[in-house]
DNA sequence: TAGGTTGACTAAACCGGTTCAGAAGGCAGC
DNA sequence: GCTGCCTTCTGAACCGGTTTAGTCAACCTA
């Protein structure tokens, strides 16, 4: 056999001595170092070899596009069209190529067709979430499992980038890009005036939103209704006899939380109250709890929290249970995420519940068609829904305690 | 200029149309068409073209390594000697090398590298777990955030596969594999007599593992030490007049579950009190509560749990206040995470907390010495501590409620 | 002055695919 | 028999890097 620098050096990195000698490795020192045989699939491969040299393990290789052609006797280019299903290729060349390459175990190398046809294979999400935000937040979890569920069977890969702050992320999008690490990305959490609309444009990459953004954008979109969810826990509460209703709002800038806010005033309005409170926090659990506490310090404060997510509700029956206040007969508390702890709190919470998952299965899908140059719908997926269970229930009657003389 | 398929094929694929001519537009479609400008840095991209054809906007195209050795006047080879830093270029050439790139706003292709360099520049993880476990388990968020800002920097990306089975996971594995999507994967969440040691081996993956697996394996690890944050919690109960102490585990195939209940064991062991009684669950709330319910119906019910995490510690804490025990009079209790939610509740959580995120960054940072062929030694990280809240006081001195005749 | 060495550099192969121009052969039509 | 066309297939270019063999001039040594 011909000694082939290309494949030596491959070789080389692929394998490891079977031992280190002693002399190599440092006191205490440990390397990775493992036999290993790259798996080949049924039939032998015969493109493979194996090959002691220098008291190396030569790995056996995979199979090329080459090796199937020489194996099936045609040429490199009929195999990538007959493995492609494109048309020129006679029914048995066809058949035959299929055959030889399933023999040989041949997977295409991914890296290869990255090069040859400018696409990745893969799509990229860039969380920007302090960490101690993201901890207890059932939305990343589900949504990125949504969106591997679309993933996979098509072969896609997800390269996911968890930042902790906006600088940082355009500088992860940027990566993204000038890496060519991926097809498209999904823009999700939108802020007001988002600067990613643009960005992903100046960068060139393909994109879609959760949501719609408040600026002008051609981008295709995956839409949950909020709205509804928040006016069917607002118009619960009213329909329970409150009527000082305060809302504890996640960060202004963030598009989803002005629109809850926005839909608790107009649900508010529509009833003849007053616009009701609102308090802008940050979606911690401290948020959560510091503006409770802000409320209950009001000459009248609210018989009724509505929480724009879960984790700032049970803050919230925290500081109500510390500040001796029974929830729900003092204080009704309505949370938003439908996260599975929320159901085995005493009282468990009254929240508002998504199809987290199908957001992350239906945003991959989306994107994986804009990619492949399809001309898309946006989608709108099944609203947000109110789940009622014990934090929520009639007005005190009596002025809360607060409120007395 | 002269026709190239490739260029024309590549310009089409990363442009789009500046207007779909409405024909090809279906009634209520869209496509995610934009006009953008591949962005380059400082000086004008000389190899970069502008140009209408047919009414398609040609993107310009980035420089490649051919541009830059003909700007500066060598050979490709030489100009990839000098951004490698190897030796051979004179330090005239290098430097005039060094600065044509930067003009032409070079970067090198990731593709092209990987394909000539058999290496992905990017690292793997795969997280099996049910997406309803995973919510609300701070663990994922905090890792992911920590192997970001060891990878961010090295120009790496992570990888990142979901899936809610085992037998998924093997076919991710192997997915990761076939497609050379990474250079090496970090395993956690380790069980007994982990299949995935062989696994990966098998598939000529580079891993770590995070703690020590129970079987041979010659992987580094990234190890902390549970064990102290368990004992210690035991402790202080036992210190606290705790002798009926139950310990509401997790799955015992899972490696941290057993060590956990292990070391809880040998503590009330050493401290003279019998083994205590654990019940193994899932990790969700449902089992917590699940767990827990169990235990208040025993005849002398425990005076303390210790939970093996956050959520299932606060489902608890719900099944307790349901039942009318005041925690942490009647009972007490622990959890493990040092979740952030834990600290607003009422009571708030006596816990076990970790450098979660600095596992990551201490991960991603060993496998990829070891990617880099360096010899490396296991890293230790600093054990586990327990946070005192207010969920753990002095053993009641009556018998339980229910215990009572 | 011939021969050997060194340093800087070029040319070309190579990674493993995709794509296109063109060759070869078969067949129909005139 | 010639032309034209279609189908099937080959050969080669190409994606953008890395790496090696080899060229060439300058310098050193005997």
């Amino acid at each position: 056999m011909r000694f082939d620098p290309h494949r030596a050096r491959s070789s080389t990195t692929r394998t490891t001595q079977i031992q280190a000698p002693p002399v190599q490795t440092t006191a205490g020192g440990r390397s990775a170092a493992s036999i290993y045989w790259r798996e080949t699939t049924p039939v032998q491969n015969t493109a493979g070899y194996t090959n002691t040299q220098g008291g190396v393990l030569m790995a056996k290789q995979r199979a090329t596009i080459t090796d199937v052609a020489r194996a099936a006797g045609v040429s490199k280019g009929l195999v990538s069209f007959a493995l492609n299903d494109r048309p020129g290729v006679s029914p048995e060349t066809r058949d035959r190529i299929l055959l030889v390459a399933d023999e040989l175990g041949w997977r295409p190398s991914v890296r290869a067709r990255s090069l040859s046809t400018d696409r990745s294979f893969a799509l990229g999400l860039v969380i920007a979430r302090d960490p101690e935000v993201m901890s207890g937040d059932p939305f990343f979890p589900a949504f990125i499992s949504g969106i591997e569920s679309a993933l996979a069977p098509a072969g896609q890969a997800l390269v996911l980038s968890v930042v902790g702050s906006e600088a940082d992320e355009e500088a992860s999008y940027r990566q993204l890009a000038d890496h060519d690490r991926v097809d498209g990305v999904i823009l999700t959490d939108l802020r007001r005036d988002d600067s990613r609309i643009a960005l992903v444009a100046r960068l060139g990459l393909t994109a879609i939103t959760i949501g719609h953004p408040d600026v002008p954008s051609d981008l295709p979109s995956v839409n949950v209704e909020d709205t509804p969810g928040i006016v069917a826990a607002v118009e619960h509460l009213i329909a329970l006899g409150h009527r000082r209703i305060a809302h504890v709002a996640g960060p202004s800038r963030m598009l989803h939380g002005v629109r809850r806010s926005l839909s608790f005033t107009e649900t508010m309005h529509s009833h003849g109250l007053d616009g009701g409170l609102i308090i802008e926090t940050d979606f911690t659990a401290a948020g959560g709890a510091r503006a409770t506490q802000l409320l209950f310090a009001l000459a009248d404060r609210p018989t009724a929290i509505v929480y724009s997510n879960d984790v700032m509700a049970i803050a919230g029956l925290g500081v109500a249970a510390r500040a001796g206040l029974s929830v729900p007969r003092d204080l009704s508390i309505t949370g938003f995420d439908g996260s599975d702890i929320g159901a085995h709190l005493f009282p468990s919470l009254t929240t508002v519940t998504t199809t987290v998952q199908e957001w992350g299965r239906q945003a991959a899908g989306l994107l994986l068609r804009v990619i492949a140059g399809e001309t898309v719908d946006d989608i709108e997926l099944p609203p947000a829904r109110l789940v009622i269970r014990e934090s929520s229930a009639v007005a005190p009657t009596t002025p809360p305690p607060t409120a007395a003389p």
